[in-house]
Formats: structure tokens, C-alpha cells, sequence
DNA sequence: CTGCATCCCCTGCGATACTG
DNA sequence: CAGTATCGCAGGGGATGCAG
């Protein structure tokens, strides 16, 4: 487990770093709508409960810095802006498939039915 | 992505629900060295770099509670405390897994040099 | 419709110190 | 050696309001 800095920040695993990219409550949520298909800011907003904007805001922004998704705006009114998953952004599906298996195993160990969608 | 209350926590997404589990700075880390062998407590304080005697205590602490390990104390002087994972634990291994290769990937494509451990 | 700023709370985590 | 308690800070995240 080695250590380094990275853009002004420390990081002691290659864990802390993964999640940096898809950490958090709702990034790996928002990855997972845009694998599918190239979504706009309302429907992202409608498709995951509860996120509130500021949130859904913000981890966009943060997304498309690290290269994650891209942003496209139409100059409209009213606005459209439409957000595209990358390639490098496709990398992490498979890890968050993974870990919302385990998610659905840990819930089904711990009594919790399936909610049907 | 169903909702659910559990333990008097809502939770959104399964993710959120594995990252109950495996969630933060410190569990994966700390799962890491015991999938290999049961460990003292000392032992895993000197493995895991940079963790605090209270951080360390208290993810134990968490782990044991959600049945990720056990604990077992030995009456002696000094105390003697050996910390080993159980099957539960060990279905996280493979997540955790994935998580460490998607870093290390972060890494190479963030031009972060493997230090060579 | 989308973005950004503000205020505020709560939690994770570090530092430190005391205990058996 | 291992555990617990206290203090304090920084950052995540909610609620709300304003703007183009």
C-alpha cells in the first residue's frame, strides 16, 4: 500500500484514490444512469431519488474535472445541458457493478427484501 | 435502486448500503491484512501506515459489530488481542479487490508511479 | 432549466491523555 | 498492550434563495 501526493493532496492507498473517483453517496449513483445513454440535467435529477441539486450540481462538476463524464450545453432557452459519460469513466462500471452486488448480498444477509425497483 | 430504512438508517442506494459496510478510510485497509492471517492489534497498527490508535480501535470496533470479524481477548499481561475475519468478512475480499485495481489504474493514467512497496 | 452562493448541521477523523 | 474519552477541526451534504 504505497503513499503519494496528488494534486496538492495525500492519499496513503490506491483505495483512497479509487474513491475518489467514484466515492461518496451519489457519484457512482450518476455513473450508473449515464452508462446507458447521454442523460440531461432534469432527468438525472428525476432518475435518482432524493439527490438534491445542489449535490447533483456539484458532483457534476467534480465528475467532469477528473474527466468521468463531459458537459455540453445548448445555448437555448430554456437551457439544455446534456452530460455524457467518457471512456475513462466507463472504466469504473464494472467496479461499481461489483460493489452494488455485494451492496444486494449484505441486504439480503441482513433480511431486507428486494424492493421491486 | 430501492430505498430502505435499516438499523434507523435510511438508505438510498445498495451502495450506500456496501459502503456501510467496507465504507471510509480505514475497513478495507484493515480487511486487506486479515484475509491473510488473524493479526494482533498491535500488529495491525504497525501494517496499516499513518492510522491513529483511535481510528484503528474504532473500525475493529464497527467491523466486529456488523460481523465482519471477531475479537478474541486473552486474559494476560500485557493484553493480548488477536482480530481474525470471518466468512462474512471475507466476501468483501474480492470487492475490495477490484477497488485497489481501479486505483492502481487511476493512478498509471494520473501518471502516479507505482512506489515500489 | 440549470448554475452558483450562503448558511448551518452533522459526522469522520486526528491529537491527546488517562485507564487497567 | 489495548481500550476509552474528550476536544477540535474540516468537509460532506441539506435547505434555501438568487440569477441568467
Amino acid at each position: 500500500m504505497p503513499e503519494f501526493f496528488f494534486d496538492h493532496k495525500l492519499y496513503y492507498t490506491p483505495i483512497e484514490f479509487a474513491l475518489e473517483h467514484i466515492g461518496g453517496t451519489w457519484k457512482m449513483p450518476i455513473l450508473w444512469r449515464l452508462q446507458q445513454k447521454t442523460l440531461r440535467y432534469g432527468e438525472l435529477k428525476k432518475d435518482i431519488p432524493h439527490i438534491t441539486h445542489k449535490m447533483l450540481a456539484s458532483q457534476l462538476r467534480e465528475l467532469e474535472e477528473k474527466g468521468m463524464i463531459t458537459r455540453e450545453a445548448f445555448a437555448v432557452v430554456p437551457p439544455r445541458v446534456e452530460y455524457t459519460i467518457t471512456d475513462k469513466g466507463r472504466k469504473a462500471i464494472p467496479v461499481i457493478e461489483t460493489i452494488m452486488k455485494y451492496g444486494y448480498e449484505m441486504m439480503k444477509e441482513a433480511g431486507i427484501e428486494y424492493p421491486k425497483r
